[in-house]
RNA sequence: UCCCCGGUAGCUCAGUCGGUAGAGCAAGUGACUGUUAAUCACUGGGUCCGUGGUUCGAGUCCGCGCCGGGGAGCCA
């Protein structure tokens, strides 16, 4: 007897009056005195749990049948047919129901058939893939992850597997996890007193990786087009529903490309996963349009068709300075913006995704090119309603002497960046790339107002339980 | 890290003026039913986050700590 995944089943691969057999878990049971039981298993192949009718004449009905409760796992033989009730069009009409394994206290069983808190799932985040929420976004992951290897294979760009620990804190992008097999509690000592990292495993300091971008780079300016997608650490203490210590991020570079490329391979790469969600996934944006965010399906839906409206930072000063409202941080021109800005501008002023480019040098990174003004770097961030920044991102200095004016200015180590600058001494080239955050994605995309409910284990602060 | 809010049954919450705790859902039993967030009845289920204090008496008031949420900063 094959095996079939329950979206198989439910998607029309296997004929009325096949014998099949499925294997999941129970997600709820009715008894009915017409002398059987619907039992609803799940298996994750796709939102829809397949309706099992379970006849009083199988023999482990009462023995077993009758005692199932949410989380058995069960493996189910029988005929598929049409269905004789409403809400669904076929069901399996069981002759044989095996519990694979049953659940010791259905009082205790942390997923009841009942609504949840995703406050109270995360604390029984080995448990909530079981959800339909949570289910859906595994699937929606999956399907947003696909989607983008998919569109950078399509347009010719190259995966690059930038390293995880790393020995530069470049970047300045925020707090870093020290990685170290050194004795924390005994270290070993230079005559100076401070710690010997040269007696560590790598010989000196390391850390994981705050971004791959730096190291990406190198492959861009040989390979012209490639992306890197994977984990990302930061040792912030962020607490937002925006935050995570570990989190995923997509970041393409480009050679031969300046700013506004840069922003139209931003803007036709998220159209091109939002497409494939939809033409994907269907059934749990469904779910999430109906249970989580009502307007998330037609939102992607405009995002697709209308073009990302852009700004100049500086224009956008004058939009908030003119705005209408008074913001509890006034803005003016060099300030970097506070989320209230962000949010007028994303929700208010556009209500949609928007770029905002050509930043102060001040408030940006070392690596951002330097635009002719001499004041402003050619910078963008991409800015979505609810969010915030989904994608930050820049054209790279390409210029070996005004990069070193910079790393100068923030008196930041030349020679800790030797590696990087030897792209600027030979066969430089103007290329550009950004950061885009899956989870912020993956958060954006189905309304889940809290990237720790994107993400199968989430890491923040204080909080690393399974 | 800062500001605000919270922690009571397996879960979501109520608990008045300080007088030893209640509902809904879930679970168990039964009734009913091609059911589907089923319905009805009954039953079991509590370290009121921890700790110290005030009081004759604390879920309730006060101090400290821990944990969670929302917002801010940082950022993707």
């Amino acid at each position: 007897m094959s095996v079939h995944p329950i979206a198989a089943v439910l998607g029309g691969q296997v004929p009325l009056g096949r014998r099949t057999t499925v294997q999941g878990w129970v997600r709820t049971r009715r008894d009915s005195k017409a002398g059987l039981s619907f039992v609803t298993v799940h298996d994750g192949s796709g939102f829809e749990p397949l309706q099992v009718i379970a006849p009083a004449e199988l023999p482990n009905y009462r023995g077993e049948v009758l005692h199932l409760t949410a989380g058995c796992a069960v493996r189910v033989t029988g005929e598929l047919v049409a269905s004789a009730g409403k809400g669904q069009g076929v069901e399996l009409r069981a002759e044989k129901i095996e519990v694979v394994g049953g659940v010791e206290d259905p009082e205790t069983y942390p997923i009841a058939p009942k609504a949840h808190s995703f406050e109270y799932l995360r604390t029984v985040a080995h448990l909530r893939p079981r959800t339909n929420s949570i289910g859906a976004v595994a699937r929606v992951r999956h399907c947003l992850a696909q989607a983008i290897n998919r569109f950078f294979h399509e347009r010719g760009y190259f995966w690059i597997h930038t390293p995880i620990i790393t020995a530069s804190d470049c970047e300045g992008a925020g707090a870093l996890f020290r990685v170290s097999t050194l004795d924390l509690v005994n270290p070993p000592r230079t005559p100076e007193g401070s710690i010997d990292f040269g007696q560590d495993f790598f010989g000196r300091e390391t850390f994981l990786t705050v971004s791959g971008q730096l190291n990406v780079e190198a492959y861009c300016l040989a390979l012209s087009k490639v992306y890197t997608f994977g984990p990302t650490f930061r040792a912030e203490n962020s607490n937002t529903s925006r935050h995570l210590a570990e989190f995923w991020m997509v970041e393409p570079e480009t050679a031969f490309a300046d700013l506004h490329a840069n922003a139209d391979l931003a803007e036709s790469l998220l159209k091109s996963i939002f497409r494939a969600l939809l033409d994907e996934r269907a059934d749990d944006m469904a779910f999430f349009a109906q249970r989580i965010d009502k307007t998330c399906i037609q939102r992607l839906e405009q995002v697709i068709q209308s073009p990302f409206k852009r700004l100049d930072y500086s224009e956008a000063i004058c939009i908030l300075e003119r705005a209408n409202r008074s913001f509890e941080f006034p803005i003016s021109w060099g300030m970097d913006l506070q989320s209230e800005h962000e949010r007028y501008l994303a929700e208010d002023y556009v209500d949609g995704p928007l770029v905002l480019m050509n930043y102060p040098k001040e408030i940006k990174s070392f690596y951002m090119r330097l635009n002719d003004d001499g004041r402003t770097v050619a910078a963008m961030d991409v800015l979505v309603p609810g969010i915030g920044e989904i994608i930050g991102g820049s054209q790279r200095e390409e210029r070996l002497e005004v990069l070193d004016a910079r790393l100068g200015e923030l008196g930041m180590n030349k020679a800790a960046y030797h590696w990087y600058r030897d792209l600027r001494r030979y066969g430089s080239v103007p290329h550009a790339g950004f950061g885009l955050g899956f989870e912020r994605t993956v958060s954006y995309v189905t309304g889940m107002n809290n990237v720790r409910d994107v993400i199968p284990f989430p890491r923040t602060p204080r909080s690393a339980d399974h």
